[in-house]
RNA sequence: GGUCCCAUCGUCCAGGGGCCUAGGACACAGCCCUUUCAAGGCUGCGACGCGGGUUCGAAUCCCGCUGGGACCGCCA
């Protein structure tokens, strides 16, 4: 039988590194096993679902890479997908459960009547066996047995109603959500059970926390996709970041693309343990990503980075600032702070922003220094040939012959082309930057 | 309060009776490389929550405790 897994966010919210990671996981099963991916809007609640929440999640799932089958926008043979279409299915079988004694009316609601000792236990696919029973579901400060809420006043159907309908009738197989439904289950199977469907596989999923070990939320700061993608992130880093929270790919394997993940990917290999959002193990996986990145598509990803910054990339071409990322190598963990660390090569503005004469370790550009300082840059300038080799060779001759340390030269010539401490090799920097511009920095700084 | 779930380095994972003086990764510290910072290489720090069993042998199985978490909405 063919797999089919969904992942019904409801539209309140834009998508959040926890539904993401749900959504995530039944992706990876669908490709996994050559199934169905469907996306389903549960929108009853009509307070807070709109219509633009709904396209922000899709945006953000198409955003992670995870595309689905079926969908309110595609359709698919089990449609309507979202919720607020379906409502003459819920009132149907809802009406179903009253006239065979199961639920009861209470105005316009109608509410699912609870029996007590009903056996309610499942095997969940990754936590195992579950012993629970109906007596388990009561109320909070009463502690009698619960009904449950198939119908509400206004005719939308509730969450544990409507999610077994759906299921059922858009014969899912495999339902992969959030820990948290773990205590949900007993109430869908009590309504499986009186409806007489054969329920889906269950396989629960271990929550996400924060450093605190709560519940991830927006206290915890960034929680929706979005935010990450705004921060520099990559949605391959994001994607591989989160497959790796309650799952491993086995064999230290811990960076791969979805392909491989998809390849990998084993319901049964899924913990138990509700994992921590690391921001810096995130950072890690979008450093390995961004370094395994070719030149073109790294430049098309920093880019908007240096517009946002007011940067006049258009003024250069492309072969150049890709150049001047490859420099850059493995620096940076994030898109906008590779950005940020090379900004130098797309203009002078940010350098002279930055620049302080007593700035340059270890010694400052004191006045009986600068001199030296220019002696030194223009036996650089005057080299024949503008090539990082060759200029190092005369830098190296030049320190050399003055006994003088080649850091303090070095040092004063990477601040002057970057206003950074830090760069890569300052000769190939200035060989990238051209004599031209090396000469215009370096004589702004009467230096030269 | 009730029901249910969980428990290996600070964090993410591996290990599921002997291969474990517990492995990898992030983070952290140090060293090497070096004109700086990354990258890379090497080294170090660092965990089976506690107590009982079962067994020749337990991180691994069982029970209890403790500690976390989730749910108990006409929210999903």
């Amino acid at each position: 039988m063919e797999t089919r897994v969904r992942f019904a966010p409801s539209p309140t919210g834009a998508l959040h590194i926890g539904g993401g990671h749900t959504a995530l996981f039944n992706w990876l099963w669908a490709r996994r096993t050559g199934g169905k991916f469907v996306l389903r809007i549960e929108d009853t609640d009509r307070e807070r679902s709109t219509q633009e929440y709904e396209e922000t999640i899709m945006s953000g799932m198409r955003w992670l890479g995870l595309d689905w089958d079926e969908g309110p926008d595609l359709g698919g043979p089990y449609g309507p997908y979202r919720q607020s279409s379906r409502l003459d299915l819920y009132w149907e079988n809802a009406e179903k459960l009253a006239a065979e004694g199961h639920a009861y009316k209470d105005g316009n609601a109608v509410i699912f009547k609870v029996l007590p000792n009903v056996e309610l236990s499942f095997d969940d696919v990754v936590y195992g066996r579950i012993e629970t029973k109906s007596d388990g579901l009561r109320d909070r400060e009463s502690g009698d047995l619960k009904d449950i809420v198939l119908l509400k006043g206004d005719g939308m159907p509730t969450y544990n109603y409507a999610v077994v309908v759906d299921d059922h009738f858009m014969k899912i197989t495999h339902v992969i959500r959030g820990e948290d439904h773990i205590s949900n289950t007993p109430k869908q199977l009590l309504i499986y059970k009186a409806l007489g469907w054969e329920p889906p596989l269950f396989a629960h999923l271990p929550m996400i926390l924060g450093k605190d070990k709560k519940k991830l939320s927006k206290r915890h700061g960034a929680t929706s996709v979005y935010e990450f993608r705004d921060m520099g992130y990559m949605p391959d880093s994001v994607f591989n970041f989160l497959a790796n929270l309650g799952w491993s790919a086995g064999e230290d394997k811990e960076i791969f693309d979805r392909e491989e993940a998809a390849e990998l990917f084993e319901l049964s290999r899924v913990t138990r343990k509700p994992a921590v959002f690391d921001p810096d193990k995130l950072n890690f996986i979008n450093q390995e990503h961004l370094k395994r990145l070719d030149p073109t598509t790294r430049l098309g990803l920093i880019k908007p980075f240096w517009k946002e910054a007011g940067l006049p990339v258009e003024e250069y071409d492309d072969a150049y600032l890709a150049e001047a990322l490859t420099l850059m190598g493995g620096r940076g963990q994030t898109a906008k702070e590779l950005a940020a660390f090379s900004d130098y090569y797309v203009s002078f503005e940010p350098v002279k922003e930055r620049w302080k004469p007593e700035g340059v370790s270890p010694v400052g550009v004191t006045e009986e220094l600068r001199p030296k300082l220019k002696d030194f840059f223009s036996v650089l300038l005057a080299e024949p040939h503008w090539a990082a080799e060759a200029l190092e060779t005369r830098a190296r001759a030049w320190v050399e012959e003055k006994g003088v340390k080649m850091k303090d030269y070095a040092m004063t010539l990477r601040y002057a082309l970057t206003g950074m401490k830090v760069s890569p090799g300052i000769f190939e920097v200035a060989t990238l930057l051209g004599r031209d511009e090396v000469k215009r920095r370096l004589e702004f700084y009467d230096l030269v």
